[in-house]
DNA sequence: TCTGGCGATTGACCGAAATCAAATCCACCG
DNA sequence: CGGTGGATTTGATTTCGGTCAATCGCCAGA
């Protein structure tokens, strides 16, 4: 077996299943692809700064990307974490000119890069793939709206509670999950310093919340729900 | 001069102006505004509430209306809050069957009601108000991340400078605006307590902001720029 | 003019999380 | 097996903003 076609065929698979593909038949998923390529990232590779022209929209095939915002001070904050499926930067086909966040891989990261000016061509002949957008739009626009609101009215082991709820495979009342990345980057995800997390880690062990490394165990689902 | 009439010409305009709208023709205006009617509201009046089934999104013709989820402690926090010319829940034409979050008017409001499968239908045979409204969520999006960026790098007086100058009319130097609305509305929108909001007025003061009831004069609009 | 009421302000206090610094842990390499 | 560098954790401290309570200011109605 060729390590290479089945790593191929992967990407190719999480593309086909990506929100931005989702609902469409074989001929419009095909018609958009046309319009994409492939882009290798070695970690920290800079996709794109806040302000750049924009060219490109993406879908995360494989790895991480952050996207961020600076202020003044050359503080940045993390708006979000796309994961395999995720794609960014759709919002600029019909909105702006430039990028309004950087975009940073944060390990080896496969992306599917999409020609902005051409998708927009393509959506004047081929209205559903704008439908298919248009509901990805809507779920991040859903998405950072809850995420809003979590920051401004949940803790942080709240927060981290909720994460671990929404993505834990339940067992009975016990649960358990690994985390698909490092801690440091669930912290930016959340919001929230590394150390942070780590106490709101600390203080879910007594809801029965047991973390070594990524493993993360749950002795009792209904437990955490209270917290 | 009728006015009632006036009233109703006036909010006419709002709507034609409105994000939603903008980018279509007359005829396609029409058919928009076809499958919308009016909603008055009074003061505190709910809209919808979190979880309710879906069947209207809305523009706002005058008056406000906070957008807001709630937590199990009976605690809530304020996601947005909607201008005229806005619009709110035009996410859900592609996504959900839901409501994701409570609306609630927070003064006489008027507002336009659209039935989304009436919509979804007509996006069917008019592509371009799909893209209109594309356009529409496109820049709740943006606006929603750069809300996130700012809660959680900016402090509470650097965002009150924020929204003071995007919104203020520039006169050299100087510069004043009138708030379109009460503080405490001005201090959800921002994410804080009201008594925060007062606060960073108060440390704004030392760089040149006077704050009379609405009326907020800025004698260095430069100034405030590097808080 | 007086008064009631509400939004806004101020002060005191508290709690959550950021920051800074130090200690651990751990995987990987020589 | 010891060493090295990065990630994580822990501890101490600080800052920011929330909460509660008291007061102020202003406008409407009597």
């Amino acid at each position: 077996m060729n390590r290479t076609l089945t790593f191929i065929g992967h990407e190719a698979a999480v593309l086909a299943k990506a929100t931005v593909m989702a609902g469409l038949d074989h001929n419009e998923a095909e018609a958009l692809r046309a319009h994409a390529t492939v882009r290798l990232c070695d970690p920290h590779d800079v996709l794109f700064e806040e302000g750049d022209k924009a060219a490109y929209f993406y879908c995360v095939l494989s790895g991480y990307v952050r996207l961020y915002r600076h202020n003044s001070d050359g503080r940045q904050a993390d708006i979000r974490i796309c994961e395999p499926g995720d794609s960014f930067a759709e919002c600029l086909i019909h909105a702006d000119e430039t990028y309004r966040y950087g975009a940073q891989a944060m390990d080896h990261a496969v992306l599917a890069r999409f020609h902005i000016a051409e998708v927009r061509l393509l959506l004047e002949e081929r209205p559903r793939i704008g439908k298919a957008i248009m509901r990805s739009l809507s779920l991040h626009l859903i998405s950072t709206m809850e995420c809003l609101a979590s920051d401004r009215m949940q803790t942080a082991p709240q927060r981290v509670a909720h994460y671990l709820l929404t993505h834990c495979a339940e067992n009975g009342a016990a649960a358990s999950l690994r985390l698909p990345f490092p801690k440091n980057l669930l912290a930016r995800k959340l919001g929230l310093a590394p150390e942070a997390l780590s106490r709101a880690f600390s203080t879910l062990k007594t809801k029965g919340v047991t973390v070594r490394g990524r493993a993360i165990a749950i002795s009792d689902v209904n437990l955490l729900r209270q917290v």
